[in-house]
DNA sequence: GCACAGGCTTGACTCAGATCAACCGGAGCC
DNA sequence: GGCTCCGGTTGATCTGAGTCAAGCCTGTGC
């Protein structure tokens, strides 16, 4: 099993098939049969290495697809009525950007690479085509844009309950946490975003993200050389984020 | 058409089915064929009224059902890890809540009425079904997850970038609209939830809603009796608001 | 190699909204 | 009627995070 896993091929490749793809276990392919992962495999377009700072696709755009993360970091923005730029959401390996666009038939945000990326296009309406077909497809999802909710209301509250300690204590939890499910370390990895995008995600201002990351390294919470996080303690940024362990 | 709309049965009423309920150009049957409505409303349960304060579903909840808000109002909300309760969202007639429950087949908020309310009970495995063999109905259910995604993005903005004033005028502001949509007035209505529920909806406390909606009044920006708005001003809330009009 | 620009950090001061406290008034109950 | 309770308002004070300002570090381009 972990030999299966281990021997998958590696992301950044574009010719490799969502079968073969070692994220398939926690993006698309998840909930579906290996004959019907070879009809979503039909349908999704694998794009050559994406440039950082490069967008794939606009707020206001007309929705095609939606975009799975391969490889690389995205961040999603929407431009608010003041002008401001508003980060909505950060997607890593694994994960699903677009969804927004459904409801109106334009994007709500805009996605943007962090850094190098590859990134699988699947046309939404082919999904929907298949959907009808692949009772699992369908549910998969529902339940991917259900989850959605979840982490949207989640962020609600921690906007509107939590202190900054607290804001940046859960992102570099979370952060961690989605490494581990990657199977990558839980404890070292690369802040892919600035300090401005992790401000705006949290409501807060640069100066106070590079205050209260300079707090937690002096208590030992982690190591920072600039992007670089390393002997993160998860434990004690969840006691800091008033988490539940 | 206007005659049509007028001379549909009251929402209230639990024997009205969809083709014939007043909200069925906003609520669910909104893009479907009439021999498709037929269809959902044979999977739709109309409950009796329910009274003030009783939960439809509850955070931890089993998921089974989503639930269409038929007349009255409903506030859903969850539990912080501090042990707090935050207000996630207003729904009223028309809207649908439970949706969040989809992911993880577990509701990850609780909803209560607000005031005496009707709501229709549809138990998601047959909106699945019902979903593979209507396309319409797919999609529609798609907008809708997708659309709650729009307006919790847009929730995060507010309360990442806005002060107070903003937070409380954009709230009006919506109520206003969501009035005008049901036909009725988009100046004067009833605010059905508690000063607390607002606060705890927009990361605001208690004395400063209090404040805010005094200073409104002053201003001339709406008359407030207790919860009844009246003479509410929208462009000028906007403005306060700082929306575009 | 050097210069420049943009990202990041740190410090001093300010302020919007929280907290604490008092009071008001209507609804429910004896 | 009178009492209590709860939701709402208003005022005085406090504070966490924002603002303003200065300086530093790092990567990039010539």
């Amino acid at each position: 099993m972990r030999r299966a896993e281990a021997s998958k091929a590696c992301p950044h490749n574009p010719a490799v098939s969502c079968n073969n793809c070692r994220l398939s276990g926690i993006c698309l392919p998840l909930a579906l049969e290996s004959d019907e992962i070879v009809k979503l495999d039909n349908i999704v377009q694998r794009g050559r290495p994406l440039p950082k700072s490069r967008h794939i696709f606009r707020e206001g755009d007309a929705f095609t697809s939606v975009f799975a993360v391969r490889s690389g970091a995205v961040k999603t923005y929407s431009i608010t009525d003041a002008g401001e730029e508003q980060v909505t959401g950060f997607y890593f390996p694994g994960e699903v950007v677009g969804l927004d666009g459904i409801g109106q038939n334009r994007y709500a945000s805009s996605a943007v690479s962090l850094e190098v990326s590859a990134i699988c296009e699947i046309p939404f309406s082919q999904i929907e085509d298949l959907s009808g077909q692949l009772p699992n497809l369908q549910r998969h999802f529902f339940k991917l844009l259900s989850s959605e909710i979840v982490d949207d209301q989640r962020h609600i509250t921690l906007l509107s309950k939590n202190t900054a300690d607290e804001r940046v204590a859960s992102l570099l939890v979370s952060i961690s946490a989605r490494q581990a499910r990657r199977k990558l370390s839980a404890s070292a990895f690369r802040l892919p975003m600035s300090r401005a995008d992790i401000a705006s995600f949290l409501g807060l201002t640069v100066e106070t993200v590079s205050r209260v990351l300079s707090r937690f390294a002096k208590q030992d919470l982690i190591r920072i050389d600039n992007k670089e996080i390393s002997d993160l303690d998860v434990e004690g940024l969840k006691a800091a984020a008033n988490l539940q362990p």
